[in-house]
DNA sequence: AAAATATGAACAAACGTTTGTTCATGAAAA
DNA sequence: TTTTCATGAACAAACGTTTGTTCATATTTT
């Protein structure tokens, strides 16, 4: 059973196809096709029950109202949430996306990246997932539209919305030397991503302010594992830190895992502050202070960069770091 | 700048265009190319940086390489879990998911399966949001592969893959009745979804077969917003439920909120059980005892059923319902 | 009455592939 | 020598649109 075409209107019609395709496509003033004819065209559509072939239009016109969006994982609430918003806006746009998922794997990256050209996406947003970049610097040649979001690469100078990194781990470290921590122990995750590389920086820049020398700073995944494996090594050591910095929530997780093992408790044996929100954190058995991300923003703002790119218009910055919220609870003891 | 083409190929090569595609798409031998035409086709396309053109070759062909992944929500763990697994299952099989969600909004599944049906997807993994599903029904009778995943609509019969949600929610009711309890309250998602009912089912016949008259059955969604004004108004009658069994860990999550508020403690005040297993369950001030679908199982299957579909190969079952299992923490209290 | 303009719609090419078929050429068989 | 066959590749149509252009007819203006 062939599917209706515009052809087959235009037969049943007695009009042209060109006609008939103006028609559907809203063009009927602009080119002054009789009331007649329109309506004529339009219940003949419905009546057939029509459906446009995106692919011949897209062959067509050059526009594929596809736009591409790539990040490390699903698995992680932080990067699903953002994709979820940024879903949605786009197809209140009327586009179409092309969700995919690099599992860190530079390789798999290329690939789909390589796949993503074929299908002619009209615009990307990404979160880089390795130091290496030859490829997103390609597509920047063909003056495809990309914004970066929570990573970034400084050598590519394209558009990027992320946290201030930086700041959030400045403040929260700081938050921990206020209340009378030395011995501090920072877990971070991907060492080449520009978020963890911040997070270091502002982590160390804390210690340094404070005169603090020893600077402990372990660990290479935003994963549960890394957090687990780190804080175990950690806790076998004879100076225990009195507090742990987890640079994501799911390290975080880890860290609970081996305290509870060890029946350390928080925050009265270790004090805990991790990167990421989360509405879990809250009940934990200790609730944990978290630096939280404005993902809705960082979200609503990556569309926003990306259609400005595409409708060529100027943008007002081509750059955007958000201020995260520190949310207080209850981790952090005074010593 | 243009980007370069098959036929730009057969010009540089001084070939055909049909020889150049056949050599491109591996059917080399099966059309006696010759070895050194093969060569120089595949030297000059990686000279000139060749891509292939999708829409070309969907509209020539008719084979779209696109498959679409619909789920109601990201922002829910269990369905992010779900997409993360097939979206990857999918890519290496050499097909591009187009995940949508409907955001539990039945107009909006409607408008995306218009949309999706435009872009020829060759098949469809969905999660059905209502009860309403003529559009289903219209695609189904398309002959387009159809995988229901986690919800189905008994009267479409459509291959479908689950939990055993009677029996875990059996089971699951059954745990806390041999507690003692028996003023157990029920909150429950979205009515119309099969695997809510089932639970529903699966509740009240556990407590049926222990002789408890009283159900007590409450709430409409799956969020944590939910769980909290459900479990906050039980809390203001005058017997309070010794024990909640919520059926997801979103509303477990509003139920640990309004109990926290009220500073009931589990499993020393109320007892909790909950729907789908997450790694921070283990970690909560009461590590929540749960009931964990499988969900790689589930995603794979659903999978392995669309490829059959699509394969015409004949399905060794339409439908699965796999059993869950109960991860016993200590959320219920002995009583 | 002739010229100019407005109105409504048709023509036809093009987008970049895939694919069924045909066509040379040279080698092997008759 | 003629016929058959294998080899290698070209031809050309088709997929369903979009879109720049042209063309008739009717209406208005001069």
């Amino acid at each position: 059973m062939k599917r209706t075409s515009i052809t087959d209107i235009a037969k049943a019609t007695n009009l042209s196809i060109s006609t008939v395709s103006r028609v559907i496509n809203g063009k009927a003033e602009e080119y002054r096709i009789g009331k007649k004819s329109q309506k004529l065209v339009l219940e003949t559509a419905k009546r057939l029950n029509y459906k446009p072939n995106h692919a011949a239009a897209h062959l067509r016109s050059g526009k594929s109202r596809t736009i591409a969006l790539l990040i490390p994982t699903l698995d992680n609430p932080f990067f699903a949430s953002l994709a979820s918003k940024i879903n949605n806006d786009l197809r209140e746009e009327g586009y179409t996306t092309i969700l995919s998922e690099s599992g860190e794997n530079l390789e798999r990256e290329k690939e789909i990246l390589r796949n993503l050209l074929s299908r002619n996406i009209e615009g990307l947003i990404m979160v880089p997932c390795g130091q290496e970049f030859s490829h997103i610097l390609e597509l920047k040649n063909k003056e495809l539209p990309i914004v970066c979001m929570d990573r970034y690469i400084d050598e590519l100078d394209l558009p990027y919305v992320s946290t201030d990194n930086y700041f959030g781990a400045f403040e929260a470290t700081k938050l921990l030397i206020n209340s009378g921590h030395r011995n501090i122990l920072g877990i971070q995750g991907e060492l080449q991503s520009i978020p963890n590389q911040q997070r270091a920086l502002g982590f160390t820049a804390a210690l340094k302010e404070a005169n603090i020398d020893q600077v402990n700073l372990k660990g290479d995944s935003f994963s549960v594992q890394n957090g687990y494996l780190e804080t175990k090594l950690a806790l076998q050591n004879a100076d225990i830190p009195t507090a742990i910095f987890a640079f994501s929530n799911t390290i975080a997780l880890g860290c609970l895992k081996a305290l509870k093992e060890d029946r350390l408790s928080i925050p009265g044996d270790v004090s805990l502050i991790c990167f990421d929100d989360h509405p879990f954190l809250e009940f934990l058995s200790a609730p944990i202070t978290s630096v939280a991300q404005p993902v809705s923003d960082i979200a609503r703002l990556s569309t926003r960069f990306l259609f400005s790119l595409i409708g060529k218009d100027p943008l007002e910055s081509q750059k955007m770091l958000f201020k995260p919220q520190i949310i207080i609870r209850n981790s952090i003891k005074k010593i």
